[in-house]
RNA sequence: GUGGGUGUAGUCAAGUGGUUAAGACAACGGGUUGUGGCUCCGUCAUUCGUGGGUUCGAAUCCCAUCAUCCACCCCA
């Protein structure tokens, strides 16, 4: 127990660590040449945020939430990034600067579920948000760095699916107009769907369940119904996206399940890594920061889970650059030579260079084997012949060759290559 | 919350009731304290996730429990 990880919680050890910080300095990166800037909120937040932000009703909020009490407040550890950000925003009044904004972060979540592959109780995602606008250049603008993002990882294989929620009235519209559909059908959907009617019957048309995907043929579609206004951004966003040159396919089967959403619905989906093959999903919220009790803040960004990305990178031979050896493994023999070595280990790393020596007084064979080992490039051999000349032996741990250089020449020899 | 699979060393594993639990890789040490990658030798599970039961005898059969993986639900 006491060595074991809480359920749906993972290590990152140091042989994997490159990897994130791969994927997360990329990310920083084009974050940045798409002119967003990084923001950073607490771990947790007060619990209400998520319960007016996220949604009563949804499943994050009603079972999945890491949530206690202290001090007579009631905290909750993030299951999600939007709703945090808007609060910020808010709260230190942003949108009085320059508008847009436009901001991107990379954040642990938490939420209580049962861990599956892509999916853990601790997980990470990287996110962006665009405040301030509700053009539909900026919904095409999220979308791209994504999906630039996505591809810049060297992924193939993961398709973007667009849809449109629709706003709150033609949303509801539809629901009553899907329920009208369903229900002479009720009595034979399955039971999930049962639970569906009443909560979210737009997910009844995802049913995995064939007998149920027999009955939804035919049903109204929500993008047959959204307003006027819903339908000229949903148009003017394929627009851009086909100026941008980025392929897409309209899916009416994207419903987000947190309740902020409206109009721009999106998900980047892989075939290759489980069931759980969403790696970014995300959409506009236009008013998110009014039921915060702020003021009207339209919005719209993305939430890319990093485990699911690496997984999806996996699944497509991705290979990100291994760390390479130390500059230079100084090898000692005598205690003489020892105290030498430390001073130039020192002098070599304030010099900026990855120097290392042994910690375990081996033997020279055994030095040598861990320098090879550990893939060092250079060998720097110091004992008493060397010494004595004021010298040191510099082989080249490729190609075996080795040399005598003076002490004072050391540095210059290890920065030629 | 529901369903299924799996638990033998750091890793991959053999072993399906009979006395000392194969093997490979890794790790560590050594082959006369001055040289790695190859090679040779040595060390590395009183114990098979844990607890109970059946039996003369259990890693092997039964029960419970825990862990882990996968799927549903839902989402990143």
């Amino acid at each position: 127990m006491l060595t074991n990880a809480p359920k749906g919680t993972k290590d990152l050890l140091p042989a994997d660590a490159y990897k994130w910080q791969y994927v997360e300095k990329a990310f920083a990166d084009i974050c940045e040449r798409y002119g967003f800037k990084e923001i950073r909120t607490p771990v947790f937040e007060h619990t209400e945020l998520f319960q007016r932000g996220v949604g009563d009703t949804t499943d994050i909020v009603q079972k999945e939430m890491y949530t206690w009490e202290q001090a007579k407040r009631s905290l909750t550890l993030r299951p999600e990034g939007t709703s945090p950000v808007v609060r910020a925003f808010v709260e230190h009044k942003l949108y009085a600067e320059v508008q847009p904004s436009k901001m991107y972060y990379n954040i642990p979540c938490f939420r209580y579920e049962k861990p599956q592959s892509g999916r853990l109780r601790a997980f990470h995602q990287f996110g962006i948000e665009i405040f301030g606008t509700d053009n539909q250049m900026a919904d095409a603008e999220v979308i791209a760095l994504g999906h630039d993002f996505i591809r810049e990882m060297g992924i193939k294989d993961v398709e973007l699916r667009i849809n449109s929620i629709g706003c709150p009235k033609c949303r509801e519209t539809y629901r009553e107009i899907l329920r009208d559909f369903l229900a002479p059908k009720y009595d034979a959907l399955c039971g999930t769907c049962k639970d569906r009617y009443e909560r979210n019957p737009m997910r009844i048309l995802d049913c995995k369940a064939p007998e149920d995907q027999e009955l939804v043929k035919g049903a109204p579609v929500m993008l047959d119904y959204i307003c006027e206004e819903c339908q000229v951004a949903f148009d003017d966003l394929k627009e851009n996206l086909d100026a941008y040159g980025i392929e897409y396919t309209v899916d009416p089967g994207i419903v987000r399940g947190l309740d902020y959403y409206t109009k721009t619905a999106f998900e980047f989906i892989s075939r290759n890594i489980g069931a759980q093959g969403t790696v970014c999903g995300g959409g506009r919220y236009d008013h998110l920061s009014e039921e915060l009790g702020g003021p009207p803040i339209p919005g719209v960004g993305f939430g890319l889970g990093i485990e699911r990305l690496l997984l999806t990178m996996e699944a497509n031979g991705v290979r990100i650059p291994e760390p390479q050896g130390a500059d230079a493994f100084i090898v000692v023999m005598g205690a003489e030579a020892k105290k030498v070595g430390l001073r130039l280990m020192r002098t070599l790393r304030q010099e900026g260079l990855k120097v290392e020596m042994d910690d375990m007084a081996r033997n020279v064979k055994n030095q040598f084997k861990y320098a090879d080992r550990t893939k060092a490039i250079k060998a720097i051999v110091i004992g008493e012949q060397e010494l004595e000349n004021n010298q040191v032996a510099i082989r080249d741990m490729e190609s075996g060759e080795q040399v005598l250089v003076g002490m004072e020449d050391i540095l210059s020899i290890l920065k030629e290559k």
